[in-house]
DNA sequence: GATCCGTGGCT
DNA sequence: TAGCCAAGGAT
């Protein structure tokens, strides 16, 4: 238990967004689909297509019906597309081996593909009320400010910050779901990265980072991933290629979007090795 | 455990 | 402007 408690789930009745995920009538699968969506990507992306998804697939075995490259295209721009493939075999599994329901077990949800630590926690907590220790980078940087008294948490969960967030989670399942989304949601709009609102926020006097004169981040310096130039940068040009086209493509197409040939031909590969790309001919491409 | 995997808004 | 960052997972 914690002082924070009250204060936070205060907080967040009054100032929690309305997002369709949460609302009371959103599925198990809503959950999920949200749940896939937003692993690192912003909810104001993540909105458009996850309406369009449930409206289009509104249950796992629609979605499994379909060709997994109808799950690349709906995906849009919001990137990291093996997740949309993830996603499909997600909801292949849950049909093999669920009956068509989003599980609600912790250990039947991290079986799933591209179901790690946190999205079986949330979709557990989220989808059905169930206890988990929720451990995002919103949550993990409000425990580290609040509790630890540091800017931002280590690079990776170690068993000292697990066993913190245990400790101070709610012993009752209902609130201690709520607690979860409400620290979350603290983390994603006042307890912010780079610009922390510490004058809106509902514990700031409880701080241990505000109190200890917010110190600067001393740790290891944390990653800055690049873009111009890199393998990932080409991946997307060429998919962004084929999710754009009704019908297969000449490999022509795909060379004029990345002058680098070597460097095109290893994207091309990995894209085929990944199955987000089939080749269709002598030399054509599609989504699969 | 380090690295790879997209995309776009924000400051 | 050029980083910085966003509800991670797989290898």
């Amino acid at each position: 238990m914690t002082e924070l408690l009250d204060p936070v789930l205060d907080w967040y009745d009054a100032n929690a967004r309305d997002l369709p995920w949460r609302s009371a009538s959103a599925t198990p699968w809503s959950v999920m689909v949200s749940e896939f969506m937003l692993q690192q990507t912003p909810v104001s992306r993540v909105l458009p297509v996850h309406e369009a998804w449930l409206e289009r697939w509104p249950t796992p075995a629609d979605l499994a019906a379909e060709p997994t490259g109808e799950a690349v295209r709906a995906w849009g721009r919001l990137g990291y597309p093996r997740r949309a493939l993830r996603l499909h075999a997600a909801a292949a599994a849950i049909v093999a081996d669920h009956g068509g329901e989003v599980p609600d077990s912790y250990d039947d949800l991290i079986a799933l593909p591209g179901v790690g630590d946190y999205t079986a926690a949330a979709i557990a907590t989220f989808a059905y009320g169930k206890r988990h220790v929720v451990l995002d980078t919103n949550v993990r940087r409000v425990f580290a400010r609040t509790l630890s008294g540091v800017e931002f948490p280590s690079q990776s969960v170690n068993k000292a910050e697990r066993e913190l967030a245990a400790n101070v989670l709610p012993h009752d399942e209902p609130t201690a779901a709520t607690w979860s989304v409400a620290v979350m949601e603290l983390g994603a709009l006042i307890c912010t990265a780079a610009k922390p609102s510490c004058s809106r926020c509902p514990v700031a006097d409880l701080c241990a980072w505000r109190a200890a004169g917010h110190p600067a981040y001393d740790g290891p310096p944390r990653k800055v991933q690049t873009w111009a130039g890199t393998d990932r940068q080409c991946r997307g040009r060429l998919l962004a290629v084929l999710r754009d086209a009704d019908s297969p493509v000449h490999r022509t197409r795909l060379d004029a979007v990345w002058p680098d040939e070597t460097q095109r031909d290893r994207a091309l590969a990995s894209l085929l090795k990944d199955a987000l790309v089939v080749k269709t001919g002598p030399e054509t491409y599609a989504l699969p």
